[in-house]
DNA sequence: CCGCATCCCATGTGATACTG
DNA sequence: CAGTATCACATGGGATGCGG
């Protein structure tokens, strides 16, 4: 477990040896969105071998990045206050890979916790704040995810709700986002599959939440 | 050399697949000071292995973050437009590491391309401009540092130049600057050993470079 | 089931040596 | 100087097992 180090004082070769590991940022990633089981760790990142996962754990717990805590009977990993202190780089990582996305391939999922995080990034609040309030329900798959924009504030929760807009999609939904596809061509391909509500939302949805490149 | 894949679609994983991988983020982290030769990075990497280095330098080719280029019959690597976007996150990063920075052990290095990045992080422009503008010398074993504020200007370079604090120093700077060590403690043990001006200008140099945990 | 631990093999990494 | 070549070893990936 000793952390493999690079030789060097400073911070930056620090922070990488405490979350530069394979995996590390990607399960801080999805615990910036909430605290969770080891279970719905392994289902939202679908690659990653248990025995990795389990060593990650580990290595970020002795890193005081998270925790285990029995919340209720059951174990529950989350990040602690210096682990949530890494929002600033997950979203920076983010914004900085997501103008390098290319199309997605057939292998690729995107998870709820993966595109929360995106949608953090993407949001923009000074666009949002001049807009009415709007809730939209995205369907990923059997996951239902609803997003809440309201004035400067963007609220993404897991589950169903009432949406001013509801759509299923997939990975081709971070295409819109970075403007590759426009809105009715997203809708006229099938990458949004609109299910109920004013589709002409997803304009909004789309400047809502932009990174270009 | 086809990056591994995490399986997912979305900004994070993508800048992982990217630069994630091992020795990486440093190589940025010293191109982001200035191009530099193989030879130099090298020199400022000391345990990376020369083939790992090669091969960094290509993947991060390919990936768009950085370019050789022959600048008059030597080749330098030079980050593209799109490899310096990611000062931030190695800012981000480097300011999260840099609370966590234990005590230098005696095999650990600083190297004058780290500690600048570490000096950039530190940096705090409303201390500095409410300050005379100040230049300190840095001697880092055989290696001069040129650190010149002025107002809320930072610039960091190599080499010898008028300073109104020369001083002498290894690791334990960085321990000055979170905090951990107060200036008369720095001077009194050794860590700093002022070499000629004012010496009182190291408490100026502790405010202006200021990173708590 | 959930939360891991074990096993095995492929690949990545590290140290040293060597070359155009 | 700017890298390759080689080889031993550590780590990651994938399947499977297993106790609570």
């Amino acid at each position: 477990m000793a952390a493999r180090d690079y030789g060097q004082f400073g911070g930056i070769s620090r922070a990488l040896e405490l979350v530069g590991e394979r995996w590390a940022l990607l399960i801080v990633r999805d615990l910036l969105v909430g605290p969770r089981r080891y279970s719905e760790l392994a289902a939202g990142l679908p690659r990653i071998p248990s025995n990795i996962l389990a060593t990650r754990l580990k290595e970020l717990q002795a890193a005081g990045v998270l925790r285990r805590a029995p919340y209720s009977r059951v174990i529950v990993y989350e990040l602690t206050p210096y682990g949530r202190e890494l929002e600033p780089v997950v979203l920076a990582l983010g914004a900085w890979g997501f103008k390098a996305l290319g199309d997605p391939r057939d292998e690729q999922v995107i998870t709820p916790d993966s595109i929360t995080m995106d949608l953090r990034t993407a949001f923009r609040p000074e666009v949002a704040a001049a807009l009415p309030a709007t809730a939209y329900g995205a369907r990923l798959g059997d996951e239902g995810l609803l997003i809440r924009v309201d004035g400067e504030r963007l609220d993404v929760s897991r589950g169903e709700g009432p949406a001013d807009l509801a759509f299923a999609t997939g990975p081709g939904i971070l295409r819109l986002m970075s403007g590759d596809l426009s809105p009715e061509r997203a809708i006229a391909t099938g990458v949004v599959d609109v299910l109920s509500g004013r589709s002409d939302l997803l304009v909004r949805f789309a400047n809502t939440f932009h990174l270009a490149a």
